[in-house]
DNA sequence: AGCGTGACGTGTA
DNA sequence: GTACACGCCACGC
């Protein structure tokens, strides 16, 4: 490892994120110290198609919106949420602030 | 070395 | 409340 990257950096925080709970690019982004960094959140999770042990389904953007339960694959995403006890509604996240989780917060 | 793109976020109209 | 535009950093060509 130590390969440094920003990529490395997201990859690490997203396996943080625990079953039941579910975190924001922006949010990540911050923790790494990027403030708009939310874009390079999501480019990292295009590539973590490398790790299937990275659980970006648990990653959704500020409005709670499933972005990438398009390139999950159809409903993989929102399936694998619903089986960790977060319900998904119309592509949304129910009570998503409620399972949002910010390691900025929750790691302080 | 420069331009375009991207699973976003925030602000303004 | 919805729609549009700009900004951010990193990667690909």
């Amino acid at each position: 490892m130590k390969e440094n990257t920003i990529f490395d950096e997201i990859y690490q925080v997203v396996r943080l994120v625990p079953a039941g709970r579910v975190t924001t690019y922006g949010a990540i982004a911050a923790y790494l110290g990027k403030k708009s960094g939310a874009r390079l959140v999501g480019w990292a999770m295009n590539a973590c198609h490398a790790d299937a042990s990275i659980p970006a389904h648990r990653v959704v953007n500020s409005t709670g919106l499933l972005s990438g339960k398009h390139f999950f694959g159809g409903d993989t995403m929102e399936r694998l949420l619903a089986a960790e006890g977060v319900m998904v509604k119309n592509d949304k996240v129910v009570d998503f602030k409620k399972h949002l989780w910010i390691p900025a917060e929750e790691l302080l």
